[in-house]
DNA sequence: CTGAAAGCGCTTACAG
DNA sequence: CTGAAAGCGCTTACAG
């Protein structure tokens, strides 16, 4: 029979269809303990009808595990800015957590107050955290805090695995691309110092200058369009002869572009310019850059919380794939 | 004395060290029933001394009461692309519902289907639906579904409150400012057809247009940069004496902006452009605009669910305003 | 392999 | 105003 609407159906009203004790409707619907065929089918049978999903607030009360999953943004300031690239990582989190039922929470991790890992590893309703913007420092107290608990969109450790993107081989292939195109003379805009995953395309980006015999120029950058801006003025007031300026994101670069065309340099007559992360606008605005896959890099993490299997196997490095446009 | 780290407190917990009942304790914490200020007293410095917060879960299955807020994204396919806008929905939700360790899912809400509504409707453990992108024909689903537990960032119903900005008022601003500027042959670019709030912004400026004695001139659009590009060609292919351009949203602002920039058009000079969003890059790129208060209308959306009072009171409408930069 | 029972942490009638 | 008891929906030892 059709159930009432209204109220949705629990595992004695599956238990009840099936002539069965819940006890063996339970066995059968985790899939644990020993159950025989028949019971097997005819417990399925009866939870298809009913449509039953197992209540995941009785569940985690039982089993102690979580319900909802959080992203721990890592600030130096306690206030969250809430910029694209961590709405994604959220929005994909979610995406991925809600056949489980399970919700996912956005928590400021400031670095001023009191460790703000001990209060998450206590919360029982805390499935897992997916840390983002982190810190080697953070990394030692958020593994002890949350073991088993955590992955890191980021650095990671022997305790905390990490799922990113290769950020390294990406700005390897930029740079390479830059110096087959015969491109000599390359600037690099970073970006903020204490982020340590970023460190990583500029060992890159100085190797391969290294080896080609050729300098380094290297420019800070904070991320935002307006220090793209700032960067290429100084770039090209220190070095007048630039033909190519790599930005460690595409919101820099596309501020590296406006400074250019601002200033009648062209692109990439005059000098090419590549950014990083193929953000929906550079497509637009013809930007050379490298994927950075948020979307799969957020789902992957989120997924491995909620397996709960978070040891050393679980790290898992995304490729980064240039996508040649105009600018370079 | 502190209490063991690696367990959460427990009511029972709070209970002991105040020296009541768990009863008692429940009724403080919750702020129900009748209790004495000794004990309310008590009790608060028992839960502040233990850093106690209820166990959702356990309150979830006596209430009946949620563990989740969903963010349910209307869409014509069954399948969901996470845009700027809806991760920062998302995203200000997530941040919202923190507190209350709730957590927010993600989920498309296909109109090709069976209804989405009947199976949230009976998931306990949704708190309640911020409905995203909404058609009027889905409301009354939606409304029937979930009664009280449920809010739209869009258009509203009898049992669904609406919790939007008003980019009527915010259009009629923008359009009065370029009339006062000696702008008169005035086009807009439109949003999606299917998507009824932003007709508000269209009537706003037809009806200005209308009282000022002008002729409307309308190109459809779809809120990415690219219509944005086409719509500005073909505005002034038919109407090449135009001095103004607006945009339903600022991606297709940006998208006029470079359309104009390559075929010379002097921006503000020829043509005027405004956008409607205040996104981070128009004030890069210098567009002039208004703003749409995301996070904020996002944020309300959750405490509303939060506080499951949906009545037709709830409705908030949030305020536009004009953002004068160089492009108009 | 199965069922009856205990218990997760909480709230809320029910007596007092 | 307070406490003892019941019960939300589930899982898991414990007997059989």
């Amino acid at each position: 029979m059709a159930m009432p609407t209204g109220r949705a159906a629990t595992i004695i009203d599956v238990a009840n269809l099936a002539g069965v004790s819940k006890s063996t409707a339970s066995r059968v619907l985790t899939g644990t303990g020993r159950v025989s065929s028949a019971a097997v089918a005819v417990v399925t049978r009866a939870a298809d009808e009913l449509h039953y999903v197992a209540n995941p607030a009785a569940r985690a009360l039982i089993t102690m595990s979580g319900t909802r999953v959080v992203v721990g943004a890592v600030s130096p300031r306690a206030t969250l800015s809430i910029d694209a690239y961590l709405s994604q990582v959220v929005s994909a989190a979610a995406a991925a957590c809600g056949p489980e039922r399970i919700g996912v929470g956005l928590q400021a991790l400031s670095l001023a107050g009191p460790d703000p890992f001990a209060e998450l590893g206590r919360d029982p309703t805390v499935q897992g955290v997916v840390l983002v913007n982190t810190t080697s420092s953070v990394l030692a107290a958020a593994g002890r805090a949350l073991p088993g608990r955590i992955v890191s969109i980021g650095v990671g450790s022997a305790a905390v695995p990490s799922i990113d993107v290769d950020n390294g081989a990406g700005a390897e292939t930029i740079v390479r691309h830059l110096l087959e195109s015969g491109r000599r003379r390359i600037a690099m805009v970073t970006g903020p110092q204490w982020l340590p995953c970023i460190r990583r395309p500029v060992t890159a980006y100085q190797q391969l200058m290294r080896d080609a015999g050729l300098s380094t120029r290297i420019v800070a950058g904070d991320f935002t369009p307006e220090s793209g801006r700032t960067a290429a003025a100084a770039a090209l007031r220190r070095w007048p002869d630039l033909d190519a300026i790599v930005a460690i994101c595409d919101d820099t670069a596309l501020g590296v572009l406006a400074e250019l065309r601002s200033r009648g340099v062209e692109v990439p007559g005059d000098v090419a310019v590549v950014g990083f992360d193929d953000i929906p606008f550079a497509e637009f605005a013809g930007l050379t850059t490298a994927t950075h896959p948020v979307e799969r890099i957020a789902d992957t993490a989120a997924r491995t919380l909620l397996q709960g299997r978070t040891d050393r196997a679980a790290d898992v490095v995304f490729g980064s794939e240039l996508v040649l446009r105009q600018s370079a």
